[in-house]
DNA sequence: GTCTATAAAGGGATAGAC
DNA sequence: GTCTATCCCTTTATAGAC
């Protein structure tokens, strides 16, 4: 791996670091080049601006969930245990980037162009992969009747807004990192059973 | 009313709206001085610095709610009429302020002790008027057993995250303004159903 | 490819005139 | 109470040396 290859992939993943672990979702140039050891020019000199260096971080962080979640759904398991699998990716991911919920949600609103490619393709994979198999799902009594795209952002908002929201929940319930870390944990269970209105089954509580 | 309580109220009211209605929750002074047709050294003049002004128009947003809200959680009605009337209050407060969201978000994010006053009150609230009915309710049979902070975090997150994704939902599901709108409105008795597990009574439906 | 130095623009805040 | 002018700081971006 060339020198040059190198530096452009050290400054990438220090960008990740610094927005999605850190949350420092407005850091400078300044912050980042600091934080992976560089001069600030150097950023430019690989992504141009700040803006572009913003963009490729975070479809890349984006587009390796993407992968992942297309799999779950190509397959041809049952739709509960697709969801299952689900909320285990999405947990896994945010685990690992704390703060990119926060980084989507703000960056789409101050340019609702950025992710709308992907978003886009989310819209696709949808229609395809997880309607039908609803349907199917209540067709066959496998749950209550219920609006797909509601049922879809019943399940993002659960997932989503309390990593958004850390610390609205903190405050409001007093909670340290362990604490909230703990809930967090509880989550996936909690999700499902209010999905489904029935308890996650045993051997998809702890996955792998 | 004196010219100069005119002009203060004026400028507040006019951030108010760049930041919870336009969704510029960046606003400069700059804009909010040109929006309410004033100079810009007039925002210090009355409110010293613009940390000072954000903070006085989300203490008063956030307040004009929570009055509401306490005495609908004060009052002795039923525990899931209390809660149809909260989906209520939430979902004007929300039409009326679309940002307002997204807006406590960044700002908490930034500078968690910024409204740290505000959620501690709510966690006061919530111990005293919430989760003892909620247990109550359990008992009597009339809901499911669930971990009141979950149950909580539930609601929140199906009334919340809907408006603070709004471009996500958009563009996920094709929606023009229209669409979004009209999915809005359909929230509260989806969220209902999925928190107790049964239709939300009729005359619930329209309220006043 | 990487650095220093600097240009250029934008934003917050204040002094001082009226 | 309201305005103009100005200061100061931060930040992005680039030119040019090595």
């Amino acid at each position: 791996m060339s020198e040059s290859v190198q530096t452009e992939e050290h400054i990438k993943e220090t960008a990740k670091k610094v927005f999605f672990q850190k949350g420092l979702l407005n850091a400078t140039t300044q912050q980042i080049a600091d934080e992976a050891g560089v001069n600030r020019a150097l950023i430019h000199y690989y992504f141009r601006s700040r803006d572009q260096l913003f963009k490729k971080v975070l479809e890349e962080a984006v587009g390796e969930t993407r992968d992942k979640v297309d799999s779950i759904f190509a397959s041809d398991e049952s739709f509960k245990s697709k969801i299952s699998k689900y909320l285990d990716v999405f947990i896994d991911r945010n685990a690992k980037y704390p703060y990119i919920q926060n980084f989507i949600i703000t960056e789409i609103m101050q340019d609702p162009e950025k992710l709308k490619e992907h978003f886009s393709r989310k819209r696709i994979h949808l229609m395809k992969h997880i309607v039908p198999p609803l349907k199917k799902e209540i067709e066959n009594g496998g749950m209550q009747p219920v609006d797909p795209e509601h049922f879809i952002v019943n399940m993002m908002s659960m997932c989503s807004y309390p990593l958004i929201a850390k610390p609205v929940i903190q405050t409001m319930f007093a909670y340290d990192d362990k604490a909230y870390k703990n809930f967090l944990k509880e989550r996936k269970q909690v999700i499902y059973k209010v999905l489904f209105n029935e308890d996650l089954p045993e051997e998809s509580t702890v996955p792998k």
